[in-house]
DNA sequence: CATAAAGCTTCCAGCTGCTGGAAGGTCAAG
DNA sequence: CTTGACCTTCCAGCAGCTGGAAGCTTTATG
């Protein structure tokens, strides 16, 4: 299979798909004329990588996460280590847009928003409080 | 004041307000010997930057902002819009977050965690469905 | 058979927003 | 006069791609 199909089959970009071999996260072989030729194998461990990244697991874990999959005597344990490290990383996320969000919708509310220069969201942002 | 102390007072590292004069946000005087000199504009500029960033405005925003909340002829509905362009922005983040954590969560609480090699997170990764 | 279009290759640069570190100038204290 | 704290500039690197140039190969068409 060459690479224009695996783009399909396994949902990536070409180029994400060569810089994923380039960072070691795949081997295709090599043609006679160079051309990358993919197994079946390789676009199973791409759409494994689509997938984990779609979860958002960063680029080490998905390394770490291919590596338990290839290994037959790997404990759940770990996999589910990385999987809760990584939950506990998206719950700061959205805890941290969370804070975010109630500040700006707080501010955008508050600014009528018209054609006067006075607004509360740069006097805000400027510091001036609403003493509030 | 010396950036030193601009540190305190703006809440950013010094390499932060050195990159932000390098990209134009902001434009210290120098002193005879090249050391940085800032004003209490220039720090009162910083914070703004310092909150703005906070509330996860890109760089760019932030220039706007600034440039808005410079020209005294401005309209409030232009700082508005960028606000809510913002906030939609922060939204969709947030979406895009809890559904990667729902997924995760249900897929964690599958996992026994133990010592044994079989584990849901690798299978659904792996593409692997359980048929549900 | 010539040529053009499509698909492949490598390599280099750039995106966001800093951050670390090296090499070196300046200044106040002891 | 030296030490140490401060300041400067410049260059490199982080994540995770993405775009584009320059140059092969292969396939389709006239």
């Amino acid at each position: 299979m060459q690479i224009r199909e695996v783009e399909q089959s396994a949902g990536l970009p070409a180029k994400t798909i060569r810089y994923y071999e380039e960072i070691g996260l795949v081997r295709p072989n090599r043609q006679d004329n160079g051309y990358r030729i993919y197994s079946t194998e390789d676009v199973h461990r791409l759409r494994f990588l689509q997938r984990a990244r779609g979860l958002g697991f960063s680029i080490e874990d998905c390394r770490a996460l291919l590596s338990l999959y290839d290994e037959t005597g790997r404990e759940s344990a770990d996999v589910r280590a990385i999987a809760e490290a990584h939950l506990d990383e998206i719950d700061r996320k959205i805890r941290e847009l969370k804070g975010m969000r109630q500040t700006l919708a707080h501010l955008v509310h508050a600014c009528h928003g018209d054609d006067r220069p006075d607004c509360p969201i740069l006097d805000d942002l400027a510091g001036i409080g609403d003493g509030a």
